[in-house]
This record gives C-alpha cells, sequence and structure tokens, in this order.
DNA sequence: AAAACGGGGGC
DNA sequence: GCCCCAGTTTT
C-alpha cells in the first residue's frame, strides 16, 4: 500500500483545511463532544449557532441549561451533551484557568470525552501529532486491510505504524469526509472512490 | 460485554 | 415509516 499517494488523492479531493472555528481549542471541544453519534452537516450548523450566543467557557458555564437545549436540539443526545458541555465549562474554569488542557490525561478526565474526542482536540486545536479513530476511521482501514482488528486503540497504534507521523492529525479529517460521502457504511460507492483501484475491498 | 442515551436524514 | 449514525458512560 503506497501511502503516501493514498493521502496525495485524499488531500486533493478534500483540499479545505479545518472547518472555520477550528483555530479556537473551546469550539473544537464542544463541537466533538457535540459529534458523538451524530453526523458532521448536522453536528456543525448547530455548534456555530451555540457558539454565535455563547462562546467562552464562562459564558457556557453561566448559561441557562435551556437556553443550551434549545441551541443544539438538532444533535442527538442533546440533554446529556448540554450537562457535559455546562460540567465541561466549570471544570476548565475551577481547575485550568478557563482553558481547554493540551494534554491526553487531562482532556480525559473531562465528561463525555474518550480517546477519540481527546484525540480530535490535540490534533485539531494544538496541531499535535494525535490520530483520532472513531467509527469511519476502523471500518475504512478494515475494508483498506491496513487494520484488522475491533479495538479502536489497537487501530490507533496499528495506523501509527504504517502511516508517516505527519499524516496523523489529518487522518480523521480526511476519512471522516471519505466516509460519510462515498466509503459509507452501507452500500459504499466504490465506483465513484479515489482509492478504488489500490483497495481490495474487504468486509464490504 | 452489552445496554442506554436520542433526533435528523436517507431510503 | 424504518433504519442507521464523528462515542462515552453505566450496568
Amino acid at each position: 500500500m503506497d501511502i503516501d499517494e493514498l493521502m496525495r488523492r485524499l488531500s486533493e479531493l478534500y483540499p479545505e483545511d479545518y472547518p472555520d472555528g477550528f483555530q479556537d481549542p473551546f469550539f473544537v471541544l464542544i463541537s466533538t463532544v457535540m459529534s458523538h453519534r451524530t453526523r458532521d452537516n448536522v453536528t456543525y450548523p448547530s455548534a456555530k449557532k451555540l457558539f454565535e450566543k455563547f462562546s467562552t467557557a464562562e459564558e457556557m458555564a453561566e448559561a441557562d441549561v435551556v437556553e443550551i437545549e434549545a441551541l443544539i436540539r438538532d444533535v442527538g443526545f442533546y440533554r446529556v451533551k448540554t450537562g457535559r458541555i455546562k460540567e465541561i465549562s466549570r471544570i476548565l474554569l475551577e481547575k485550568h484557568d478557563g482553558r481547554v488542557p493540551d494534554d491526553m490525561e487531562t482532556l480525559l478526565e473531562l465528561p463525555g470525552v474518550g480517546r477519540k474526542t481527546a484525540n480530535c482536540v490535540l490534533a485539531h486545536a494544538f496541531l499535535k501529532d494525535a490520530l483520532a479513530v472513531d467509527t469511519h476511521v476502523h471500518r475504512i482501514s478494515n475494508r483498506l486491510g491496513l487494520v484488522k482488528t475491533k479495538v479502536p486503540e489497537k487501530t490507533e497504534n496499528e495506523l501509527k505504524k504504517i502511516f508517516p507521523q505527519r499524516y496523523w492529525k489529518h487522518i480523521n479529517l480526511l476519512l471522516v469526509k471519505l466516509g460519510q460521502n462515498v466509503c459509507r457504511p452501507i452500500s459504499p460507492r466504490c465506483g465513484v472512490c479515489v482509492l478504488n483501484d489500490m483497495c481490495p475491498k474487504i468486509l464490504l
């Protein structure tokens, strides 16, 4: 498998860098928590709407729960997520001077933040060499024959052996886009996939 | 290891 | 109308 060629094709297909707002670690953190089990095209507009009203941990901690719930009602689990957003904001203010932590261990202490979310924050907000494995990354890696495990943490380590370190932070966003539009969970559109000729199409 | 949380979008 | 989906926490 020619990894450089694979990344070249995906970068050419999805050339845009991080979405607007991703220069703010707090936006990356909250929008990623909102994204759990929810499609990107629903999550992102909802997160932007939320941040038009409340854009800092302090404003979010002060905000009325009902008002936040109303703003993010489009995403799934919105009541649970509102509680997490409030609690995360409170903890950031109380323990971290209102800032988003930039290390895995501290991020994992926040409610609603697991390894995938923490890696997204490290990669997208702090531009660290983190590799976030979600269902898209996992599924596509399996179809490409790059990994053969169901354990996300194993997938992360396997991919880190295969991909040069400079690519790690870009893998999640690129494969999520491919996973939504082309390499879908059910009935993937292999005919229009830029990776078609290098894909063994395992476990379609 | 499996259930629970939940509303939008594709078909 | 039915079924699936950018995970994490709890049982």
